[in-house]
RNA sequence: GCGGCUGUGGCGGAAUGGUAGACGCUGCGGACUUAAAAUCCGUUGUCCUUAGGACGUGGGGGUUCAAGUCCCCCCAGCCGCACCA
């Protein structure tokens, strides 16, 4: 009997030699390929989740597997350390936002190491030490010089609980994606970084990210928004006013029976600001709220300036609205309306009697356009000139009529808005500047005064920023005349530390600059970037914004931070409330007799939906008592095994017993014959028996297919491949010398293969196997391609389609072979009783068909 | 509403157009044990009484010698966007 396999002990033993030998610490190399993986940085709240623990045991397969296939990996870790939690904790439990932080980034890290990563310790970064956002208020002034940041008086969407501002994406269904509480729109001065600058850049790039999700790349494309159409400005009759409209349907003008104009367009206020029900009609359209249903079930309104615009291809005057549905920060805030092609316009004219002009013809027949609109293609109706053209062929027509009119021209639009960095926060990376209070000039800080530091001695006792009512810490003088000046109290959205961190690990204790030219050039981009779905808009695209902005600044980065890209699925947990509708822990609850009961008392709970892991439904497991209870390689194989990374992953209980079965089982099978096998450095045999060639070719297709596996991140088919050969080698019973040859190297193999997924147990039975090399530097062993074929196939019979027999014939049978084989079987003859043989097809190694009739 | 993804046993999921259900979880039977746990062996898509057969990849059509896989239509679920002119 063999002893049983210490799993804690062991596991520390190895992370410990690890760290000793520095075995993932890197530089560069340039004799060896470069690999950067990267994973997404982690807020440190101060306990991992699931959630981390899914995302670092991918990354970890990954960098392991790649320094096994010969590359020089980096795998850095660092904290994304500033944000609102550290100073809503400071609130609510009187800590100060950089202890709190500090002890969180220390409690998480000592979990982080228990899972036995392979990570470059020595690189590590916290987003809220001076010496990394010292570099970060650098290159703020960079864009500053080249206009990339710049101040704007902004209506901004204002958080009230929080008391900050947030950027558009931050606002989700018209609440902060924070607090949820409903966001006010208020007007400030702000800082922007002019990402617009670069959309169509943008936008183009994402052609080339071929290993991305095509899910995040649609999305991204989206955001963007592009649309081209053209800008037009018309006299509004009876005012020196004009009005400026966009449209991407510049052909269809003729079908035109109204114009429109935001709300908060200036004009609105100007033209019908003293109207009879105006000011009512105002209000009424900011009441309706900016909520998912509320946008949904809102009715198109208008408010009748009085005034018309005269479309300049019918000359006739059309009616000027205020319109609830126009949108003032997209194109130019006004539009025509044309009710027969947009689902839009045509509400609108429905509700307020406008006529509708059907001028594009579908080609399926003339659907009635009084009902409803056709939005497709088609040939011009109704439109003079331009009768008989296609839909894109009149846009362009249109477009260089109004042009030569000179009342307009082609126009791009995009989506996208600049990004608003400014926060009215404490704990974020303060803006460099100083504003002088003779002239209130804005003053970059010169580089020799960076970083500009936050100031340890706060106060939460009033609600606001504490750094704007700090009693010294905002005066200050001018570096350029000495006179008095004040700092600029508002700090940096936090996007912006981690739009650039995968740079600073390449060159964390650079005190000069945030990184240098030589590394970037070394390891940039990342080859493999994993992390969560949630980021696929807001972070992946301020990154993509900043390599493009820093290269501009002069800084050597690729205009794409990141080649390959995965992003994980969710980890779901079931639920389980009590009869009085409370939610309890998974680890509050056990099965007895097929019911869930409380294990404190024996109260039935019921399990209720699958759904992701949240505190507040407390279907939550803490990744510190699964790697106390089963150890780090079970919790990475149930994380790896069964679910698809990119999909869902269903915790259970079972499953993370199942995989702590397997690491037990895998030492016991293996320490059990040890004895038996030969030494190390064996001679192989020349002859094998049929059951070791077997084998052998199984060893070897595991080779190849796990390291397949890998590469395409199908990670639970490389984790059912090395239970298949698991089996395959406790199964086997070997006769010879030869037989026991072979299971040597078949377990040889199986400890490398599972070294990514399960590193501690890997190294422990490679010590066991006699080897004084470690695992974690050594080389992924190689295939024999000639054994990857097995010297006999099975295949199916098919009579007419139907599986009627199975054959097994030499891997270089003939057809002949095979057609004769085929039709002995006494399934197959059955099958063709009473008919005769019309065809057969015969694909070697993969069916045999036989066609009658 | 628009865009995208997914749909296969009791469950998670495998299947370059070629034996559907690999691998695992669960269940069932057995061995070991005073007993249990652990472990090991067998079995586990559905239906028909068995030898054996029939049916089976959300539903309906089609292409093909052959369809989970390709094409068309429909249904359901999930995700993203949300009046973007």
């Amino acid at each position: 009997m063999s002893e049983r396999y210490n799993i804690k002990e062991t596991e520390k033993k190895w992370r410990d030699i690890w760290a000793e030998r520095k075995s993932f610490e890197v530089t560069e190399d340039t004799s060896k390929p470069k690999s950067y993986v990267l994973a997404m940085l982690p807020y440190p709240s101060g306990r991992i989740h699931v959630g981390h623990v899914r995302n670092y045991t991918l990354s970890d397969v990954v960098a392991r597997y790649k320094k096994a296939k010969g590359f020089n990996v980096l795998n850095p870790m660092g904290w994304d350390a500033l944000g609102l939690p550290a100073e809503n904790a400071a609130m609510e439990r009187g800590t100060h936002p950089k202890d709190w932080t500090y002890e969180n980034i220390a409690q998480m890290k000592a979990q982080l190491l228990s899972m036995g990563l392979a990570i470059d310790w020595s690189r590590e970064v916290a987003t809220c030490d001076p010496d990394y956002y010292k570099h970060e208020q650098k290159m703020f002034l960079d864009f500053y010089k080249k206009g990339l940041a710049y101040r704007k008086e902004s209506v901004v969407n204002w958080d009230p609980i929080d008391n900050t501002v947030l950027a558009n994406e931050q606002v989700v269904d018209g609440k902060g994606w924070r607090t949820g509480a409903p966001v006010e729109r208020r007007k400030m001065s702000q800082w922007f970084f002019k990402i617009t600058k670069y959309a169509d850049e943008l936008l183009q790039g994402i052609e080339t990210l071929d290993r991305w999700p095509d899910k995040v790349r649609t999305m991204q494309h989206n955001w963007i928004g592009k649309s081209q159409g053209m800008n037009a400005s018309f006299p509004i009759n009876g005012t020196d006013e004009k009005l400026d409209i966009y449209t991407t349907r510049p052909d269809t003008f003729y079908g035109a029976s109204f114009f429109a104009m935001a709300a908060d367009h200036p004009l609105a206020k100007k033209l019908a600001g003293d109207k009879e029900g105006f000011d009512a009609f105002i209000q009424e359209c900011q009441s309706v709220g900016t909520s998912e249903e509320a946008i949904e079930k809102a009715d198109k309104l208008g408010f009748d300036t009085g005034y018309t615009v005269t479309n300049p291809f019918t000359g006739e005057e059309l009616p000027l609205f205020v319109a609830n549905f126009i949108l003032m920060d997209y194109g130019t805030g006004a539009i025509f309306g044309c009710p027969a092609h947009d689902n839009r316009d045509h509400e609108f004219a429905k509700k307020y009697g406008l006529k509708i002009v059907q001028v594009v013809e579908s080609p399926e027949g003339t659907p009635d356009v009084q009902d409803e609109p056709y939005i497709g293609p088609g040939k011009i109706i109704n439109s003079e000139d331009f009768n008989g053209m296609e839909v894109d062929e009149a846009k362009a027509a249109v477009i260089t009529a109004l042009e030569e009119k000179d009342m307009g021209e082609g126009a791009t639009v995009y989506r996208l808005r600049d990004w608003g960095v400014s926060r009215q926060r404490y704990w974020g990376c303060p803006v460099p500047v100083v504003y002088r209070e003779s002239d209130g000039a804005c003053i970059p800080v010169p580089d020799d005064q960076l970083p500009v530091e936050l100031p340890y001695d706060i106060n939460y006792d009033e609600p606001g920023n504490p750094l704007d009512r700090h009693p010294t810490w905002k005066y200050t003088t001018c570096p350029e005349t000495g006179e008095p000046a004040i700092r600029e109290t508002d700090t940096c959205d936090t996007f912006f530390e981690s739009s650039w961190y995968f740079l600073r690990y390449l060159d964390p204790k650079n005190e000069e600059r945030g990184f240098s030219d030589e590394k970037s050039g070394y390891w940039m981009p990342v080859d493999q970037y994993i992390g969560g779905v949630e980021h696929a808009v807001l972070h992946l695209l301020y990154s993509r914004f900043f390599t493009r902005a820093l290269k501009d600044c002069g800084y050597e980065v690729p205009d794409e931070p990141f080649a390959g890209l995965f992003t994980q699925g969710m980890v779901t947990h079931a639920t389980f409330e009590d009869a009085d509708g409370n939610w309890c822990f998974p680890a509050e609850v056990e099965q007895r007799d097929g019911n869930w009961v409380k294990i404190s008392d024996g109260a039935p709970v019921k399990q209720g939906a699958i759904t992701k892991m949240s505190k507040s439904k407390k279907n939550v497991v803490d990744p510190e008592d699964i790697l106390d209870a089963y150890g780090a390689d079970a919790a990475r194989l149930f994380i790896l095994s069964d679910s698809p990374p990119e999909r869902d992953l269903e915790w259970t209980e079972g499953g993370i017993e199942g995989a702590w079965r397997f690491v037990n089982k895998l030492h016991r099978s293996l320490t059990d014959i040890l004895g038996n096998l030969p030494d190390k450095d064996t001679t192989q045999p020349s002859k094998f028996s049929e059951n070791a060639k077997k084998l052998r070719s199984q060893t070897h297709q595991a080779i190849a297919g796990v390291a397949d596996d890998i590469e395409a991140f199908h990670m639970n088919k490389a984790v059912a491949r090395i239970r298949e050969l698991s089996n395959a080698l406790s199964g086997f019973k070997a006769k010879d010398e030869a037989d026991y040859w072979a299971q040597r190297e078949g377990y040889e193999a199986l400890i490398c293969l599972i070294n990514p997924v399960m590193p501690h147990l890997a190294e422990e039975l490679w010590e066991q196997m006699g080897h004084d090399t470690i695992l974690a530097e050594t080389q992924w062993p190689k295939h024999d391609e000639a054994l990857l074929a097995n010297d006999t196939v099975t295949i199916g019979v098919q009579v007419n389609g139907k599986v009627r027999a199975t054959i097994t014939m030499d891997s270089d049978a003939s057809k002949d072979d095979y057609e004769k084989v085929a039709l002995e079987q006494d399934g197959v003859q059955k099958a063709l009783e009473g008919k005769s043989v019309k065809k057969m097809i015969v694909v070697p190694g993969r069916i045999v068909n036989v066609v009658a009739g």
